[in-house]
Parts: C-alpha cells; structure tokens; sequence
DNA sequence: ATCTCAATTGTGAACGCTAACAGCCCCCAG
DNA sequence: CTGGGGGCTGTTAGCGTTCACAATTGAGAT
C-alpha cells in the first residue's frame, strides 16, 4: 500500500522565530507557564495565530509519556446501553482534555480482549475503560501493562481487582420484582437474559432473592439473549400458562417480545398479565401498553467510570485501593402493570 | 492536576541488544523490510518475545507523520443508527490497521464541528469520517487542514466537494410510498422527521414525488422530531382523521409512536390503517404488529466509508475527484401493511 | 555601589523511532 | 587474482516537543 507522505506543517520553531523568542518559550507559553512576561505571551501567541500552529501531539507524547487519549475497549456497541455509555465517556473525556480511542471486540474471549488492550497500548492510551459484562474482560484486563490504568463500567459485581462502575442489578430486579409482588400477583415469572452474562444472572438472582424472600413460588427460567426474538419465544410459553399473571424481563428488548407474544395469546397487559422491563430505553414509554421499567442511567454510568479513571490515574501509585463505584437503579411506573385479575 | 510520569518501558535498543545486532535491524524486522536473513530475524523476533516489547507508536508517528489513526466526527451517538455506521467504521478500520478516535459534537453548529476538527488534527489522525447528516457538518469539513483527508458517511446528497457515502433516502421513501400505493390506498400520509436535517427531507421529498407521480393527493406534513414521541404526536392527528389509510413514517421510532396512537384511537393495523417505518431497527419486528419498513444497511456504509477514504488517502494527489457512493435501500414486508378498508 | 534573589529567557540534550547512506561479506565474471 | 554487484547490517541524523539547567535581567537589601 503506497501512503503519501504528509507534507510538514509550521511547528515551535516557525512561531518562535516570528516571535522573535526561542521554542522554549513558545511551549511555555502552550503549557500555560506562570514565568512568562504577559507582553512576550501576547506575541507568541499572535505569532501562533497567523502562522495557524497546531502542537504535534506525538512529539509531546514522545516526551511526556502521555497521549492524552483514553481507550475504550467496547462490545456490542451498537446496542443502546453500550453505545450510551460510550457516548456518557467521550463527553465527560472531552471536557477532562482527553480523546477516546474505540476497540471493539467481536466475542468476549480472553484472547480478543487482550489483542484490544495491547492495540491500545501500542497507541500509547493513558488509560482503559472497558464497557465489559462478562468476566472474561476484567480478568483479561488485570494481564495490561501495569502502567495502564484500568476500569470496568457495567459489568458484575464480583470483579477481583480492576475498579469498577456498575449499577446494582439485583437492587433493580428487586425493586421490579416488589412491586409486582406489592400489586398482588402470587408470584412473578421471569424472562431472563443471556445467564453467563453477568448483568443477566444478577437480575435473575435479584428476581429469585425477592420471591424466596416473600415465600412465593419461584418459577423456572429458560434463558435465551437480549432480543425482543428471546422474549417472544420465553413470552409465548408464559402466555400459554393462565397461572401467569406478572412478568418481570430482564431488559426492555425482552419485553417487547413477551408483549407480543402476550398480545397474539390474547392475554390483555396489564388487566391479566403484568409486564416490567428493565433499561428504560428512550422509546419504552411507547409500547404497547407503555412499559413499567427499572431505569438505568447509561450515561452517568459513563460519566462515574471516566472520574474513577482520572482519579486512579492522579493517585500516588503506593495507594493500593480498589474502588468499586455502585449506581442505584429506579423504577419508572408506566401503564404496563396492574393488580392481577380476580380469580375466577 | 499532577499528573504521574509512567515509566519507561522496553525500547528498540533493548531489544538489539539482547538479539545482538543494531535497532536498525529491530526496525526492519518490525517493519518487514525484506533484506533481513530469516535467522536474524527469528532471534530479534524471540528478543522481542520475551522482553515483551511494543513499539512506541508516538515516536514512530512522529517521524513517519502517518499516526495510524482515524477520527470519527460523531452526532446523536446512542441512536441506533450512528451507532451501526461507528461500528462498521470500527470494524473495517482495524482489519486496515487503523485505530478509531471519536468527537462527538454537542450540536451541528459550524463552530463545534470545527473545534472536534481542531481536536482530532491535533492528534494526528490520518484521516476524518464524518457521520454528519446535517450539511453544516460537510461545509465545516471542507475548512480542516488540507493535508487531512475526510469523506462523510450519511448525510444528505447534495454535498459539495466531499466524498460522501450514503444511503439513497428518496429512493427508500418511493420504495415505501408506492408499495402502499400498489396495495390500493388512494393517497399515504406521512409522519415525517426534522425537516432540517437532510436525511428527513429527502425521505419527504422522496414520498412527495411519488404521490405526484401517481396523482394522488399530497397530504400536509408536520415534522418534529426522530423519536416515538414525534411519531405519537403526530399519530394522534392521524388517528383522528378517518381518511387516513396509509402512513408512511421516516424512520421505525416515529413508528412506533404512530402505532400508539392508533391503537388508543381504536383503529386496527393493517386492517384499517397500514403503517410502513423505515431504519429495519433490530427489534422492529416485534411491534405490534410487526413493522413493514425500508432497511438500511448501516454497518455496510461504514464499511463503505472507511473504504473510500483509504481509498483517497492512496491516491496521488493531483487526482481531483470526488465520489459519491449511494447505497440502495431495500423494503422488509412485515405485518403492518394490507390493503385499505372497503369504503363503506 | 554591591550583593542577592526571583523572574524571565535561552541552550542543549533527551524521548524512541525511521530514513538515508555507508560498510561489510560473499559470489561470480573477467 | 581482481573487480563489481547484491544481500545484509550498522551508523548517523533528524522528527517536534519537553526537561534540566544555565544565563540574563532588574529590583530591593546591604
């Protein structure tokens, strides 16, 4: 592949000559130096201005050690709690002076994980954000270099030694689960989401903790994935048993399959059969019924891990903690859940 | 802020050393220059092995001035659609080698466009994609650095002078308008997006066009916004309005918003009212009913994208061209189009 | 007038890599 | 036996920035 060679553009020394200062200078006026004479710092930076200087980050970076690119290592992105908290990162990384630099990986192999992190530090990243449900990633992640700062947003609880940023998903499956239980419903089914999902199995022991806990009958789980597809196979078995009257889903997505599923059963949500969801996707309040979900806010789920970061990253290093940051979750109350019908 | 100074690692010269022979000869192994005899090779290979050496991206970017880096302008990043372009972009960019860096803009002012511009030259990157539907964001393009190659993935058609990847918006409105002409209705209506963004007005003029071709009458639109409560607002007019048959919305949100509005005005889809979306969001299926709607092959203009600017960055310079690739979109038949009511 | 100290500016040397060129060795032709 | 050329390797000089230190200046203290 013959790449053009970019042709070079004004650098410290063209300022400092106009300026009639040395490079020295020039940089201390970018790095915002007290000792600079006001009057000198005034013609540097004219001088910048009509030259259009533009710094040379990789020669900074050569010499600081430091990119100011922070890399986040994502999976399924396109999905829209991954992609809300990409989004929660790069704005709280732009106003902290930092870029993000994006690896996706396909599967959540160790392998693949670990090819993420080394393009990142090859890039020379500051530090990682891994977007990173399963396991496999946080346990990957501590093999970094251990001059890279890392941190988890979003997955398990039971992460070892990488600080983390996750929402309290049994806390939410609970709330879900109470209130169904509140209304009056005997007992609650659960549309699962993938089990070797950290996130997923979290709801489902939240869910089952909160049945056990009021001594009600706690019903088998056949879990498939995050789809509206999966909760339309798991809703259209649940549709089938009239003893069903309250569902609790482990995402939004779901719901919108067991919704379907109900609705070609001619089961009527929320008069004979309850519906929670769990994300508060931006359209959820548009289903059929409007859904009652648990909400949780991605972005500042974002937010919290690029602050964790930063302060991990300005600790003097002997500080050994391990932080573990944990966002309550909520619960929106819509249209989708009622009492259970009278018993007939 | 102090910051730590991360220390040094293992460098070129290390890597010699224990192999035996000069960086140079690191350098060429790295870089698989043919004249080095395979048995050199192979120590310095191991020497790198086991002193776990990775190259200092920064040094070598700052004396090839190729950072093997890509910047992504990005806009409304969590909606499923930029989300998929970014994901495809991603993708395709590290099976190039490249990694991604990504801005995202507040809002399309000129001036925000402009400082992630600034943000992403600064660090070097090889080349900008835009995914910019807004021609604000184009125009802005044409003002970076010339030295900086960019094309723009989604926007409206009309771009100036940069290569632009898209989807052919018109044509998907006319494959949705007429499929519901052919269907018998004697006119469509329309539940449109923000009429300042050009992929919305495309797909309005795209419908427009179609009914005039066919002699039907055009009904007013009211555009508002891309999400389910636009399409609801708008919905609840139609709903009221018994000649409305057909409805033809920009994009599957403001479906589902319609499909609200219909269902709590008691008109039955498809038996009284068709509706036809357009996106293919992964879950669009699961409507109730399940949405007719014109599918757009986000990933593939990622892809498309990435492809065009590698392909600009090795052209010679003294080509002028400027492409414009149009993506075709396709129509999905779902549940939620049928033929008009018999008049009665 | 001299000394001290702080503020301001300049000088040279890294940082880790690639590009360009020079040198070595060996094989084969003259 | 000598000369030339190609394969392979080493040497040197940057790339554009920051860092450490030296140099210069001026104000206030002695």
């Amino acid at each position: 592949m013959p790449l053009q060679k970019a042709p070079r553009g004004t650098v410290m020394r063209d300022v400092a000559k106009l300026a009639g200062v040395s490079h020295q200078t020039v940089s201390r006026v970018l790095n915002e130096h007290p000792n600079v004479r006001p009057e000198t710092r005034l013609r540097v930076l004219e001088a910048m201005r009509s030259l259009n200087y533009r710094r040379n980050l990789a020669a900074r970076t050569l010499v600081t050690r430091r990119s100011n690119t922070l890399g986040i290592i994502g999976f399924e992105t396109t999905l829209f709690g991954p992609a809300s908290m990409l989004y929660g990162i790069e704005s709280a990384a732009r106003e902290a002076g930092y870029l993000v630099s994006i690896a996706t990986v396909r599967n959540l192999e160790r392998a693949d994980v670990l090819s993420a992190v080394d393009r990142l530090a090859q890039h020379a990243v500051d530090g990682i954000i891994a977007i990173a449900p399963k396991t496999a990633v946080t346990s990957a992640l501590m093999q970094a270099p251990t001059d890279l700062f890392c941190v988890a947003v979003g997955g398990a609880g039971d992460s070892e030694s990488v600080p983390t940023v996750r929402m309290d998903n049994a806390e939410g499956a609970c709330l879900a689960t109470q209130h169904l239980l509140d209304l009056g419903h005997a007992t609650v089914h659960h549309a699962a989401g993938p089990g070797d999902w950290p996130e997923a199995h979290e709801r489902t022991e939240g869910w089952r903790r909160t049945l056990y806990a009021a001594g009600a009958v706690v019903p088998p789980v056949h879990p498939q994935w995050w789809d509206a597809a999966s909760g339309y196979e798991q809703g259209r078995a649940m549709a089938a048993d009239p003893a069903v009257t309250a569902i609790f889903c482990a995402n939004d997505r779901i719901a919108l399959g067991v919704l379907r599923a109900l609705h070609e059963a001619g089961r009527k949500v929320p008069e004979e059969v309850s519906v929670v969801g769990f994300d508060d996707m931006p359209d959820s309040g548009f289903f059929l019924p409007p859904l009652t979900t648990v909400s949780q806010n991605f972005g500042e789920l974002g937010r919290r891990s690029l602050a964790l970061l930063l302060e991990h990253m300005n600790r003097p290093s002997d500080a050994e903690t391990v932080d573990h940051v944990i966002v309550p979750p909520t619960l929106v109350h819509r249209a989708s859940t009622a009492p259970p019908p009278p018993p007939r």
